[in-house]
DNA sequence: CTGAAAGCGCTTACAG
DNA sequence: CTGAAAGCGCTTACAG
């Protein structure tokens, strides 16, 4: 904690101008001197010298790290995506910025405000909600490049990268009909969310005079439960089911079978958001695998190249397991 | 995205000087004429003004934000850590930059160089294991400001806060000796954290001839249930056991109950760590509620006083539930 | 290839 | 009470 070497100090020590110890020091101009360039590590590295990130980011314009708001931390679905951020962004060299909005649209808002006006040149952020999220964040987007990922909000007026959810849907739907299935349950969730209400819609759009849907109060592993009891207490056990998130069928898978339903025999179960979760229980069940690889470097891409409010699906890919 | 307005656009649309306006903006010095204050204002309010938050950290030699590295931010203990530390520095207008080191030293150790290198005046840690987070830490507060919070590495050489683990097993210890209780399981896991050696070593020097101790690779539910199922195994169950976590004990309750174990009646059970999990089961359980508010506000208080490596202990409170 | 100088957007002694 | 000026620590045209 003494006080921090400055460039002037690793010039000085180095016997060059401020100019050059930056040149070689943040490596970008190749046209130095070898022996002077030496030199100056040479110093650097004996006075421990540190770049100030905030003197490089006021004079570049640009901080390098850019925010990433989820609507919950806990969701291990958002703590894959966070992943994919970080690793999209330490491979760029940049750094990035975690925030949490619990779920909550107000605390969402307060979130953006203080991202936008801390040190980010933009944020990613997935609405908590389709409907009351949008207002918060074209307002953000009016002072920084703001990129909507995994969900969108009506009115927010910036960018999006998510899952093609229609194709996802009709990949499910058409590899269940192929093994034969013609009554699917649809098990859902809450539609604060524009990609629930998306699977949704697309499901109804292909579903046949057998299928038919339940939708749930909130994506938990005991909403899954919930739901397996309620099929359980029908006449008839639909031939198989396409729970809109993971959580949701891990539930449903144990409930059936502790009931002793045969999985994939009786029941064949199929999820979105495929997460470690679906490969832990047995069997492991056959899911769409969002590329959030892909969406995280697209995300990125949209955040530090031209403003656009366009929009990118990433197709989804399809892991048959043990489930179907 | 239009290009941001700047303090200077603010004083011209306001017809004084930056110095004025700055004065107002920054609410650092009240000796402003009242109508020229106003103007200021209104022309901030009009134009959208935001202050450059970089420009004022480089000029202020602050940037009025500080990281949070936890070993896990799944954890639902340290979920409640940071909610603390949010709120602390909310109350005082500063920023949280929150980091995970996925229970590994060596993320933990490059994340404290990426955070160190970043806009934060200085960083709470709360160190990953005992025995090797130490150089890491070391190094980070080398250069700024480093505080350790509910956990300490050795040779960190920076300050801690944390609970009085001593002061709390003695006071689970005698509330269940109160109810009559003499064969006290300690239910730990492992000992990579200072909480646990400091809370299994209280125990040690607490015990009975009729109790004992078992320790269980990790700190988790389904550890819990694990540690059920030894338990029953035995030719006789203890009358009470003192978990060293949370999880362990919802794990441990619950699986006792189903094998038809009495609780608080047969066994008696208690934990550390009280988060809101506790309170979810049937019995509650009694424990420990660590006073994460009082235990955070002293955190910020030394990252922004002087430096020191101080150590200080904050007593948890007994919350008595319905298991003991 | 190298250095002197300007400037990123603020805040704050300093002089008036 | 107000403004002109300096300066936080960098980077980068610009001139040589």
């Amino acid at each position: 904690m003494a006080t921090r070497t400055t460039l002037l100090d690793v010039a000085r020590a180095a016997g060059v101008s401020k100019s050059t110890a930056s040149r070689v020091l943040s490596g970008v101009d190749r046209n130095v001197d070898a022996e002077l360039a030496e030199r100056v590590l040479q110093a650097g590295e004996r006075l421990g010298y540190r770049v100030n990130a905030v003197a490089r980011a006021l004079r570049r314009q640009t901080t390098g790290s850019f925010g990433v708001l989820v609507p919950s931390i806990r969701n291990p679905y958002f703590v894959h995506l966070v992943d994919a951020f970080s690793q999209v962004a330490s491979r760029s060299g940049m750094g990035v910025i975690l925030a949490d909005s619990l779920d909550d649209p107000d605390v969402e808002a307060e979130r953006l405000e203080m991202l936008r006006d801390s040190f980010v040149d933009g944020i990613v952020v997935v609405p908590t909600s389709m409907t009351r999220s949008g207002p918060a964040i074209r307002q953000a987007a009016e002072r920084t490049r703001v990129v909507q990922v995994d969900r969108w909000a009506t009115g927010a007026g910036c960018g999006f990268v998510g899952v093609d959810n229609a194709a996802g849907v009709a990949a499910l739907v058409a590899h269940l009909r192929a093994a034969g299935r013609t009554r699917i349950r649809y098990v859902g969730a809450e539609q604060e969310a524009s990609a629930s209400a998306e699977r949704l819609a697309a499901f109804r759009e292909l579903a046949g005079p057998g299928d038919a849907e339940m939708l749930l109060p909130h994506f938990s592993t005991t909403a899954g439960r919930d739901a397996a009891h309620v099929l359980l207490a029908a006449p008839e056990l639909p031939d198989a089911v396409l729970c809109a998130a993971d959580v949701l069928a891990v539930g449903l898978l144990s409930t059936l079978q502790r009931r002793g339903v045969r999985v994939p025999r009786d029941v064949a179960v199929t999820a979105f958001d495929g997460t470690d979760l679906l490969e832990l229980v047995d069997p492991p069940i056959t899911a769409l695998h969002h590329r959030l690889d892909a969406i995280a470097a697209r995300a990125v891409d949209m955040l530090t190249g031209p403003a656009s409010t366009e929009e990118t699906r990433i197709r989804a890919e399809l892991v048959v397991r043990a489930s179907t």
